[in-house]
DNA sequence: ATTGCTTACCCACAATTCCCCACTAAATGC
DNA sequence: GCATTTAGTGGGGAATTGTGGGTAAGCAAT
C-alpha cells in the first residue's frame, strides 16, 4: 500500500526523487522497482503504477467494450505511458511532455493512493486539496 | 477510550510526545502502540487512529457507495494516512505535509475523542473551541 | 565526422530522520 | 518534606534520504 504524502524538488534536469517509503513498498511488495508513469485522465497530474498494477489496468482496458470514450481514454493513458527505473539515488527523469501536462514547476507532491501513487505539481495539488475539502466538508460516512 | 486534553511542545525536529495517558490506552486496550495519523476532512487538524480503529474506518469506506464526495474524502483521508510508532521517549515525528495542513507551530494540543484522538495546533484549537461554544450555547440534548 | 543536446551513471554534499543518552520538572510514595 | 519515579524536552551522532553537479555515452541534425 502506498500511503502518505511527500514533497520533493525537481532539479534543473527534470529529475525527482521518489519518496523512500514508496520505493520500499515497491521493493518489498513487488520485488521490482520499475514503475509505469502515465497521465491521469481526470485532472492534470500523473499516476505511477507498479508493474503488476499496470498489467491489471491493461487487462481491464482490454476487457472493456470499445467506444469513443474508451479510445480517448486509451490515447490519454496508454499513449503517454512510460516505464521508469529509478537511478541509484532513487530518482526518475520525468519526460518533458509529462511535465507540461501536469504543469510541473519545481516542487513535486507525491500522494499515496493505495495500489498506486499520484504525482502532482505542488501548487496544483494545493488547489485540488481545497476543492476536495469543500466537497467532503459535509460528508459523513455511514457506519 | 481516549479522554482528556493535553498540550505538548513540538521540537525543532518536528517531534511531539504523545500524552502518556494515550500511550497507556494504546498499550492496554490495543496491545499495539502503532497509530495511523491522517487529516481530518472537516477542519484543519489531524486524527490519530489505533490500528484496529483504522481498519474499521477502512472497511466503512469500502462499504460506502462511490460518489464524488467519497472520492474527495478518500483523497484527503486515505492519501495522507501514515503509520507511526512512537520512539523510545513516546514521540512521533509529524510529516512536514501534515504539519502544514494543520498549521502546526510549536504548541500541539491533543484531545481525546473516544476511540480516536485529535491533534491540533494549539491556536487553531482555541479558535475552534470559541466557535464550538457559540454553536452549543443554545443546544439541548434530546432524551 | 562534428556539434549540440539529452540521458545515464557516478560521486559528493546537504538535509532529514532515527536511535540513543541526558536533563528538567512534575507527580508519586514514604 | 524528601527521595524516587515518570513525563516531557533537548541534543548528539550515525544512518538514511534528498539534491546538485560532473562526465561520459547516446542520438539527431548539420
Amino acid at each position: 500500500m502506498f500511503q502518505g504524502e511527500f514533497s520533493n524538488n525537481m532539479d534543473d534536469k527534470g529529475r525527482v526523487s521518489i519518496p523512500a517509503v514508496f520505493r520500499d513498498t515497491l521493493k518489498s511488495h513487488h520485488a521490482d522497482e520499475r514503475i509505469v508513469i502515465t497521465r491521469s485522465p481526470h485532472t492534470r497530474h500523473l499516476v505511477a503504477y507498479p508493474m503488476r498494477e499496470w498489467k491489471r489496468l491493461q487487462s481491464r482496458i482490454a476487457a472493456t467494450p470499445p467506444s469513443p470514450q474508451l479510445r480517448a481514454f486509451k490515447r490519454i493513458v496508454l499513449g503517454s505511458a512510460q516505464e521508469y527505473t529509478p537511478d541509484r539515488q532513487g530518482r526518475v527523469l520525468i519526460a518533458p511532455a509529462m511535465r507540461e501536462y501536469a504543469n510541473m514547476e519545481r516542487v513535486i507532491h507525491f500522494a499515496g493512493a493505495g495500489e498506486t501513487f499520484e504525482i502532482w505539481d505542488r501548487a496544483s495539488w494545493d488547489r485540488q486539496l481545497e476543492a476536495d475539502l469543500a466537497l467532503a466538508r459535509d460528508f459523513e460516512l455511514g457506519l
